[in-house]
DNA sequence: TTAATAAAGGACTTATTTATCCGTTATTTG
DNA sequence: CAAATAACGGATAAATAAGTCCTTTATTAA
């Protein structure tokens, strides 16, 4: 569905959100290790998603990674799968086809179009917020 | 949503399917041509699906590819996707966690699974058969 | 102002998926 | 039977995704 690189980042963005409710900054090493993910790899995912405003960042010691308030309401999955995956997910065909549209459909079109349209508003309804939240009632987990 | 070879699959066997019907065999090049897939790709995806049963094949002149009447009317989308994907589109936690599980469930837990159970009724609910018929009706197409 | 810390960024490697090539095997028709 | 045809199957190549390494830049606190 989402790209291991998208899996991550997700991880990652509920992670700090949080730990940011708590107002703490967490560096890359502890988002690496909480979130299960390689170190190397997550630090270039944590810089696309600074470039794209979803989470923000402060160099040197004490320095680390941060939701602000706004980006703790604001940010919905949509933006991160957004901004790691594009929008492959939301707008090509199911079978592939450049030429699929409403007026030359292909045939699985209408089937997959519902499918999809249920993911979008599940993303596009679900912010970060609520997900970090489960954390922090012990609802759910980024690992065991 | 599903790798390339899959793409690929589902338009062959739709294609070799409105073609039984027909009654006609169809061949290699011309199941790549009118699915404007790469042939020697195709050719590989084929076989996965003979050994899966999923079409029925015929070597030497006159031979091709063929959906038999049961085929037609028993192969499900859940079939090919599974033949060539594998499981991970049904099984998989949506962030990637291998412990994900009821009792210790990802934040994004139930919201995917909503998500994959409509993918997946779907994909068990549609026969090839059905999907087939669109492109005899010429509500659907493959190419244009 | 210097040492330590932590993110930023570029270059690189590894793994997986996608795609191609070519010889082999089976089948049909003359 | 011989020649043509078409799927089968193994090996290989190209493209993309996943992951690593190492140097630079910014910041903080002693």
């Amino acid at each position: 569905m989402f790209s291991k690189a998208c899996e991550y980042a997700i991880r990652a963005v509920i992670y700090i959100c949080h730990q940011s409710k708590n107002g703490e900054r967490v560096g890359l090493k502890e988002i690496a290790k909480r979130t299960d993910s390689p170190e190397a790899f997550m630090a270039k995912i944590l810089q696309k998603l600074v470039k794209n405003g979803i989470v923000s960042s402060l160099k040197g010691p004490t320095g680390g990674f941060v939701l602000d308030k706004e980006q703790q309401e604001k940010i919905r999955l949509v933006d991160i799968v957004y901004a790691i995956d594009g929008d492959n997910v939301f707008n090509g065909c199911g079978l592939g086809l450049r030429e699929c549209s409403e007026e030359q459909p292909c045939p699985i079109h209408d089937k997959f179009k519902n499918i999809r349209n249920g993911l979008s508003k599940m993303l596009h309804q679900t912010t970060i917020h609520d997900l970090a939240e489960g954390l922090s009632t012990g609802t759910s987990y980024l690992r065991i």
